[in-house]
DNA sequence: TATTCGTGGTC
DNA sequence: TGACCAAGAAT
């Protein structure tokens, strides 16, 4: 074992998280819905839907017979919603077992190589590599790799690390101990390195570069979309919604229909002014409902705010351009729902 | 290689 | 408070 997978298994020994919800009982199947949830995504949002989700769906074979409606709802608000759609496709390829070999379970829709080298790694004990921006951060900065992750280069040299790291004693352990280390200690900013067990031979710290590796991502210009939502209301005050595509944003959950802004609103209104559907809890239930009144939302922007390369960031926001007010469209449907002005939060 | 996908944490 | 990004994968 090389000495810095050592300390850094030490470390997690006395000093890491060994009870989060997804430690307990390893079983492939748990460590596999784990590791999608925590794509891109912090411990600490994911403990919460993952007791929730493991509850309805304790076993490879309830998520097989689920309905991927079902399976979206519990999903509901984690974001990456392709992750739910491919979760639940996964489970319906491999119904009769999760593969236990790193071809098998890249083949699975939504695991890369990172997530099968911890379902690997974690469930089965075998000597696999994982690589996730806690990992990459570590070893850009312990082995003093300069240049942005994202480059061919970079991304060998940092797998070549992972995998020299990669011990096959206990290498469960040793990767949960890796990413939580990147994750706690060598945090993006602030890294802790007073505390650190690695800190004696780390290149980044010798030299003082703890805040230049791993190197940033280039900042790109803003990106700019005009939509406009139709919000139609029942006398009870429900939101019709519709569901929206695999391939766009909240692919397969349910929102206010949105159209391009010359959209002919008397011709959509006349279109869904029969028995359409509506929701009571949006964006996810459905039901029967006969008569709305339509609105419209003026002039809405629907701005990506984000810069590429920093995903999604401030999200995808409605501005209200009279007075500049926005909201994110996920909490329009509520406001309307609640009275609030046109659909936008007041103060 | 670059973009897209989301919500919330952090400074 | 806006900018950046987190237990990545698909296209």
């Amino acid at each position: 074992m090389t000495w810095f997978a050592e300390r850094v298994l030490a470390w997690h020994d006395g000093h890491g998280r060994r009870d989060l919800p997804w430690q307990k009982q390893q079983t492939p199947y748990r460590v596999w819905v784990s590791e999608i949830m925590l794509q891109q995504t912090q411990v600490e949002v994911v403990r919460p839907y993952f007791e929730r989700f493991i509850a309805r769906f304790p076993n490879l074979a309830s998520l097989a017979a689920a309905d991927r409606e079902d399976v979206l709802r519990l999903w509901a608000g984690l974001g990456y919603y392709a992750r739910a759609r491919n979760l639940h496709s996964a489970a319906r390829q491999a119904r009769h077992g999760l593969p236990d070999t790193l071809a098998g379970l890249v083949a699975l829709p939504g695991v890369g190589r990172s997530t099968a080298g911890a379902i690997l790694a974690i469930a089965h004990g075998h000597r696999a590599a994982i690589l996730d921006g806690n990992v990459k951060r570590a070893l850009a900065r312990f082995h003093g790799v300069s240049g942005r992750p994202g480059e061919r280069a970079v991304e060998q040299t940092l797998w070549a690390h992972a995998d020299a790291h990669t011990p096959s004693e206990r290498p469960g352990d040793y990767a949960q101990a890796i990413m939580d280390f990147g994750a706690t200690l060598c945090r993006r900013a602030n890294p802790a390195c007073s505390i650190c067990p690695v800190a004696a031979r780390c290149v980044a710290r010798a030299a003082g570069r703890q805040a230049e590796l791993p190197t940033p991502k280039r900042a790109k210009p803003l990106r700019e979309r005009r939509t406009r939502a139709f919000l139609l209301i029942d006398p009870d005050g429900a939101c019709f919604l519709e569901r929206r595509p695999d391939d766009s944003i909240w692919g397969g959950l349910w929102s206010p229909p949105e159209r391009p802004l010359d959209t002919d609103v008397a011709a959509f209104a006349a279109k869904w002014n029969i028995d359409v559907e509506r929701a009571l809890s949006p964006p996810t239930a459905r039901h029967v409902f006969t008569h709305y009144r339509l609105l419209v939302t003026p002039h809405c922007l629907w701005v990506r705010e984000r810069p590429a390369g920093a995903p999604t960031g401030d999200g995808y926001v409605w501005h209200r351009p009279e007075d500049g007010r926005k909201l994110a469209l996920s909490a329009l449907a509520a406001n309307l729902l609640a009275g609030l002005d046109g659909g936008f939060a007041l103060e």
